[in-house]
This record gives structure tokens, C-alpha cells and sequence, in this order.
DNA sequence: CGCCTGCTTGAAGTGTTTCAACGTTCGTGG
DNA sequence: CCACGAACGTTGAAACACTTCAAGCAGGCG
């Protein structure tokens, strides 16, 4: 791996606080890769042989069953994915894929379960994530269970909203037919269910938004911090 | 805590293989409590002073939004419940009520940080537990996006069969109103979807199920390993 | 025995999907 | 530079799945 990576990947949370040299034992082995648009990075099933990180780009995460597929998170630039699964030293759960193009740096498997049981802070950061992630999930399956569709955009858009600065107008980050399958429904749903929301003050245009009457649509969405907030 | 209940939580995998004193430290400050049946042990929000660990009887986890309430998980002996908010000092996200007379261990979340720090084989058990949840939360949230509710009932029966030998006639360990609520369906819902499966060979009476033809009910409700197996 | 609770059933209403058609945008090649 | 195709998004109509409400039924317990 080229060294002009490392302070984006030491950066992160995750490896921050290592020592220096298992660091850098992590790096030797890795490497880095340039992937196009609309490609299949793991899937689903296969053994978990490396910590992937996006260092940019960005990455869906998706899964399937019986033919039928689900859109389960996007990753975006600088963060890891399937670290559960490396860990366990268990199949991928989640099949992924490059959405445009993307450098993305592959760690060994085995390599981060060696330093992890050498490193106890690397260690204590890895349960961290892991706690990040098993909460970000949980929060997932709330949204799922307690809302209607029509909810759970709004607040995805109130939370897309406060990501980007809390601005009146702010884009969507994805394509609608990723978004739709995200929130669990189809493209036309979604379609019908930006329209019910103009009722609220919400107007949209291609990718850009704008939420004339923030009370009102917050008065609808009633966001939570036990579903909505990223951070705890 | 009497010491006639350190046997059952040192056997768990989470504190198998840690340092005598650092159990013995972990146990010293814990208590035991016996509660009556539907007891609220936790609410949703609060801080995460306590580590719970269900020692008989049985908790039902479950989450509130706007007046709705879903079913989340029903956590059995002897296992533990929210190490993840314990580990991040973090609000719990989910509620906890008794189902049934239950004996529930607490043990102070100060504490298990503090021990996670300093004994590395219990953080190597944190995070195996940890990458566990998050895979389990990870495929109920597959089955709730990718599956219809009679697709979900169908492999949640299989999965109750196997985890109860593999008999062609078993039990459902939970009422039909919490198992419906933990499907993502209504009761009357789940009702109906009882005597869809019929035409697959599903009987119903109380709560013995009965499945007269494997074949026949597996060929419908597909179940995948990276959907419906526990353990990995 | 009678009450309570959980389960089932029916009928009506709502929400969501499906399928098919049309519109729009964007990039490519004539 | 325009024309075309491809992919995405929207719209409408019909079908389907699920929920809601209300009533009835069955088993367990005082």
C-alpha cells in the first residue's frame, strides 16, 4: 500500500490510538485497489479474507434472497465495512458494490484478528465500532417495525437534512430507486410518498430538496433519538 | 451475589476465559434480583448503569415509537442483554419487561469497562459477542426487508424446530401476540398466516405445531443459512 | 360457574405492489 | 449538432397484502 494513504486510514477512529508498529504491520500486508463504477466487490456467503475501507468513492452494501434484492447501508469515504465478519472469521452477511469509482484498501482478515489480541487499544476500538454498528443496526429495525413509509422518509430526510449543514435546500446523496430499497419500498411508492409529503412543506426537484416549513414536517416526522441520531 | 450463581454466568462464553480475579472483581460488585412476571426491568433512553444477564425465567426486549410498540428479541437463560450500550455508556436503546418469574444478575457497567481494559481475553469475548449480535440483528433485518410476513412465519417455525431437536411436532415458546409483533404482523395477521401454511402441510393447536410434510414446508419458506443459522 | 385474556373470524378500509406506459435526462455516435 | 438509445423516474389502474374494528370463541383461574 502506498504510504499516502495511511493518514487517511490512520485517521479513523478504529486506528487511531495503535501503537505505530502494528500499524504499520497492518499496512505491509494490505493493498489498495481502483474499482469502476458497478462493481461486485464481495458477496454475500463468500469466507471474510479482508477489512475493506473506502478511501473514496462510495459502496453499497446489499443483500438477497430468492431473487428478490434489498439496498441494506452506503459507505462512504474514510470507513470500513464487514468488520464483524472478520472477526468472527465468518461468511460475508452482506454482498457489496462499488456506485461510482472507488479506491477501497483490502487488510487481511488475519492480520487485524493478530494485532487485535496484541493491541488492547486497537482492541477496545474495534468493540467500540462493533457497539457503533450493532446500535446503528437496532435503530434500523425500529425504524422498520414502528414506521410507515411515509415516516420513515420524512425522517431520512430531516437526518439527510441535519448531515448536511441543517440548510432549508440539500441534496440527496443517492438515486431514488438505492433510497426506496433502503427504506424498504419500491421506486413508484417512494414516487407517490414525496408527493404526500408537499402537504408537509417538502418539495422536490431531481436530486435537490427543500423543506419550506421545517415545524411542520418535523411535527409529522417526529424524530427520536433512539432511532434517528447518529452518533449515540 | 450469593455465590451459588457464579457457576452459571462463569460459564458463559463472555466470561469463560477471563482471570479468576478479575471475575471475582466483576462479582463483587453485582447483585441478583428475583422479579414477578411482566416486571419493566429497563426503559428505552435510560442511562446503561447495569450489565443484565437473565438467569432463569425469560425477558422480552421491545421498543416504542409515537404510542406503537414492536417486539424486538425474547432473551432465555443464561444469557446477557444490551453489552452494547454498557460497552459505549450509551443509552439503552431497546426496553426490557419480565414474561415469566425471573432471576436476573446485574452487574455494573462502570465496572465491565474497567475489567474489559485490563483482562484481554474478556475483551476478546466482548467482541465476539458484540460481532454475534450484530450479525443476528444484521439477518433479522434480511428477513423483515427480503420476505413476505408468510415467508417469515414459515422459516421462523423451521428455525424453531431445529433449535428444539428437529421433532416434526414442537412447541412455540412465546405467545402468538409477541411472536406476531416480532414478525413485523399483527396478531390477527398472523392469525391468517397459520392457516395459509396449512396448505403446506402446517398444523396449529395451542401452541404444538405440527409439520407433516419437511419437504413440502422447506421447498416454500427457502431458509438460508445467511438468513436463518444462529450460530455463525 | 363466570370472568378475564388471548386467539380467531369476518368485513371493510388502507397501504403497497405490480405491470404497463410515458416522460426526462444524459451520454453516445452518426 | 442533433438524434437516438438507455436508464431512471413518474403516473395510472388493477391486484394484492395487511391492518383495523368489531364480534365471537376457547381455555385458564379465581
Amino acid at each position: 500500500m502506498p504510504e499516502s494513504d495511511f493518514p487517511d486510514i490512520r485517521g479513523l477512529h478504529l486506528f487511531a490510538e495503535m501503537s505505530d508498529e502494528n500499524f504499520f504491520a497492518l499496512m505491509r500486508g494490505s493493498y489498495v485497489q481502483n474499482f469502476p463504477p458497478q462493481i461486485d466487490l464481495i458477496e454475500e456467503g463468500d469466507p471474510s479474507d479482508f477489512l475493506h475501507i473506502v478511501l473514496s468513492g462510495s459502496v453499497e452494501l446489499f443483500s438477497s434472497w430468492n431473487s428478490r434484492e434489498t439496498s441494506m447501508a452506503t459507505v462512504r469515504p474514510v470507513s470500513t465495512f464487514i468488520l464483524a465478519a472478520t472477526i468472527k472469521d465468518a461468511p460475508y452477511l452482506m454482498s457489496a458494490r462499488t456506485l461510482e469509482k472507488s479506491r477501497v484498501a483490502l487488510i487481511p482478515s488475519q492480520d487485524v484478528r493478530g494485532v487485535f489480541d496484541i493491541d488492547a487499544k486497537f482492541a477496545r476500538n474495534v468493540v467500540t465500532e462493533l457497539a457503533q454498528c450493532y446500535r446503528s443496526v437496532v435503530k434500523n429495525t425500529k425504524d422498520l417495525k414502528l414506521r410507515t413509509s411515509l415516516e420513515r422518509l420524512a425522517n431520512y430526510l430531516l437526518r439527510q437534512q441535519e448531515r448536511t449543514g441543517g440548510n432549508s435546500e440539500f441534496d440527496l446523496p443517492i438515486e431514488k430507486r438505492r433510497l426506496a430499497s433502503m427504506l424498504g419500498m419500491t421506486p413508484e411508492n417512494l414516487s407517490r410518498a414525496f408527493k404526500s409529503l408537499q402537504s408537509y412543506g417538502v418539495k422536490v426537484s431531481g436530486n435537490r430538496v427543500n423543506i419550506s416549513d421545517q415545524k411542520d414536517i418535523e411535527n409529522f416526522a417526529k424524530p427520536s433519538p433512539l432511532i434517528d441520531d447518529y452518533s449515540t
